[in-house]
DNA sequence: TACATTTGCAACCAATTGGTTTCTTATTTT
DNA sequence: AAAATAAGAAACCAATTGGTTGCAAATGTA
């Protein structure tokens, strides 16, 4: 079930999920209680954020704890950078283009 | 249909669509030519890039070249944001304590 | 005008997804 | 020891997904 962090990040349950525990490992109850979500509900998303190792448990008596792997969410910081560079010349280009046209202006 | 941009770059082939684009903007048939995928297959990718308005045709005689709207591609960036500013903190927390560690070693 | 090319669209299909209900196991609490 | 609580696992279901095949429309070419 060739699962990928870009996979998970597409259900919007999953994102808020991952928000949610960004600060703070909360439990699979805890967690379902701030949406109206079941707890098995988000037990099948934390498996799926487990999954792709965007998660890690941590028991803790009876309760298990689940926090975000912070780390992995570079990955997609990563996959962004291709086309931040594109952006970035672009927004330059018209940076030079507004430039030409201020100094134009002042020329006049 | 509810379409966003994280359902459109959660499959691999729209990754690769996107990232092929990106550049250059091309035909369906021409996008098809750089995967083992079908032109038909392609053009319903197309169809959902944009839905969610990360693409745009620009017809040119009988052909449509698909373009990237590289600012869409921001909207990635924004929400990685928040994340952004975890690990950020989390990095400086653990240089501090470098820096500590390595004091302690020259004060020794 | 007839033919070829490029494309979108609709119908269909198998696989996957997100969710529910039910059940079992493990750990607390009384 | 008995009852309550926390959570995973399995079976099931409707909706969605990614893909296919076949067809129609539009544009270009012989």
């Amino acid at each position: 079930m060739r699962r990928d962090i870009f996979q998970a990040i597409a259900d919007p349950t999953r994102r808020a999920i991952i928000a949610l525990i960004a600060l703070q490992p909360m439990t699979p109850n805890a967690i379902a209680e701030h949406f109206d979500a079941t707890r098995q509900a988000v037990s099948k998303h934390l498996k799926i954020l487990i999954e792709c190792e965007l998660v890690k448990p941590d028991q803790q008596g009876r309760e298990i704890y689940y926090q975000l792997e912070i780390d992995k969410m570079k990955e997609i910081d990563k996959w962004l950078e291709q086309f931040r560079r594109i952006w970035e010349t672009r927004f330059s280009q018209l940076d030079d283009l507004l430039t030409t046209l201020k100094k134009g202006k002042h020329d006049k």
